[in-house]
DNA sequence: ACATCAAATGTGACCGTTCACATTCCAAGG
DNA sequence: CCTTGGAATGTGAACGGTCACATTTGATGT
């Protein structure tokens, strides 16, 4: 394995400098930095050959002596729960690609447990790293208190801040869950029950909070059924809960991974869905079109959201003006899951 | 945003060094090194002292300046194909955790199109940044190609690579698509279509392989559709071209997401599954167990790869003994979407 | 009491850049 | 032809660690 390169021997192992260049273009190191940095003030000739010379020591320039001296890392570090949930997953995917765009590097940190101890814990390594900037994905509540305790010193963007408005760039979860809701009222569902993600989550918050709000505006009683993950066994197990229970015609889902696992403990059941009972999910995943039956849900624009992040935290790296772009809107898609209940129970009587 | 600390004035904003920390300590700055990287010997008391004006300084040791010296980054990169793709990002997490307490931080690079020119960009990053070693999760034969070509200078290891044995790290796909394709056989299928996932993967070369293997050492004769891309929007597409066609009796999907649509256009169709037609995945991804019906599917370990090849990778950064260890066996776990079929057409005449 | 030697600590150079400032070049103006 | 001043280039000192080597310390044997 990495096998140097050729047969002549006492080649000197160490790398080119900007000295060595600058020797081998006959002008100053200094020169030779100042291309590297396009100085204006720099005779073409110059330039062209420096340009050359570098070339032909295959001259890379050394990032951690840079480093030392401008102490800009061009790395922007990146804390990610470590679920292997989709959303936190797309929107890295974009934060990656924008930095790269931007000549910058992303470390990336999982975090497992929301501990403090852990969290500051790759907070240091990031730090030591010199990161310029931090974005966090990492939507638990916990994770987002012990940030703001930790009183971070470096730029930062959150998704889904809690109390500070700083920092902040989300999707608005709450309009999300209400329209959710809202699809389900107006199909004639009345016994609508929502079955939350995982406590601790910002989202599971604010979408609990939206269908709350959607649920007492049109005067019906709001029923949550935990579910304790996002995924679709642990929406299999409440499903498995629930089914025992009458009096609901709808389930409002945290998301679709939960929503496949209630409509697989249904359909198991013999329920029919939509026609026992419609589920929306939230999210929509690429897969969930093609669930059975194929799920409706609310779509989050993931890498939009991880390009906005991205862009905050870059406005404020190069000191412009910090550009705080609206939320990121959710929007309904109505696929196959919800329709109207069967019967109308409640009416009359 | 970055809210510096207190309102005195005229606090140099330089953070302290070594020699700042020596000066406190009543040493020389060399000592103070020695208590950074666990120097031996070193009168108790002296380290302590040091320990403790370090504490006071809140002294952060620059890694720039370290990595100048001994060109050691603590680094490491991934390269990671930039599909959404379940088992990347799941082997990806495991490395970052693997890394990460090892005491590495992953840089990591999306590669979007497999063209050599931004697979080389990529690369020069990572170089830049002065990455110790690397991680290769771009299972595509391009990709790899164009890496052997690169003929890398630093250790690396690559998820399945193609030619050379070194750097390799992989789940047995070809094992995997056997026993996936002789699952379906040993039920009776006959017809047994194969649904690859897209061109210029090495999964697909593999699992393609080993299931005109299995298929012709039972005598039958291999089919393939192709699918296009691994999502579930493909598979639906292949479904529907698929379901026109008669004669056969059973689907070897390239992986779990194409499966969902395929099992999504047949059922449209009106067709059962598994009673008119059987369907296996692979992967085993976590939502498998609740589609509809339960996914037959052969599960690979991701995380378990991550972090094999962490151990690869960091046996040769520390000059060990180069691991080896053996590859990942993927396993068939059996559902509901395949059963025998309900005719035995072809059986006799 | 003193030589001996390893353990403990100190000294100065160096890694490859950029920064602040000094110097040289060269065309235009008097 | 000489000044002038901005453009082009050069000089030496940081930056914050580690390395190689020098020096001091203190217990040990005689």
């Amino acid at each position: 394995m990495t096998v140097e390169g050729g047969a002549n021997s006492a080649r000197p192992p160490r790398a080119p400098n900007i000295r060595d260049v600058a020797r081998a273009a006959g002008v100053s190191h200094q020169t030779v930095s100042r291309v590297i940095n396009g100085h204006p003030a720099l005779r073409d000739s110059t330039r062209q050959r420096v340009l050359q010379a570098m070339e032909e020591l295959r001259f890379r320039p050394n990032r951690a002596a840079r480093a030392l001296v401008t102490s800009e890392s061009r790395t922007i570090g990146a804390l990610v729960s470590s679920g292997a949930e989709y959303g936190p997953s797309a929107s890295l995917r974009a934060v990656e690609t924008a930095a790269d765009e931007a000549g910058y590097v992303v470390d990336t940190a999982h975090i497992d447990h929301a501990d403090r101890a852990s969290i500051e814990s790759a907070l240091d390594r990031m730090v030591a790293h010199a990161v310029e900037g931090l974005v966090i994905l990492a939507p638990q509540s916990r994770t987002l208190e012990v940030i703001e305790q930790l009183s971070i010193r470096i730029p930062f963007v959150t998704v889904h801040s809690l109390h500070s408005e700083d920092h902040r760039m989300s999707v608005d979860q709450l309009a999300g869950a209400r329209s959710a809701t809202r699809h389900l009222l107006e199909l004639g569902h009345q016994r609508v029950v929502h079955v939350p993600g995982p406590e601790g989550w910002v989202e599971t918050d604010a979408r609990r909070q939206g269908y709350r709000e959607e649920m007492t505006a049109w005067g019906f009683e709001p029923v949550v059924v935990s579910a304790g993950a996002w995924t679709a066994d642990s929406g299999y197990r409440a499903g498995l809960g629930l089914r025992g229970r009458r009096g609901f015609s709808a389930v409002f889902s945290g998301n679709d991974h939960i929503a496949l696992g209630l409509v697989h403990a249904f359909v198991e059941a013999g329920l029919d869905v939509p026609g026992d009972v419609s589920v929306v999910g939230f999210d929509d995943v690429p897969e969930a079109a093609h669930f059975l039956p194929p799920l409706t849900t609310v779509r989050q624009d993931f890498p939009e959201l991880g390009r906005r992040c991205m862009a905050v935290l870059l406005a404020e790296l190069r000191g412009e003006q910090p550009v705080r772009p609206g939320d990121v809107e959710p929007v309904l898609v109505v696929r196959d899951s919800t329709a109207a209940p069967r019967a109308t129970p409640d009416q009359g009587r």
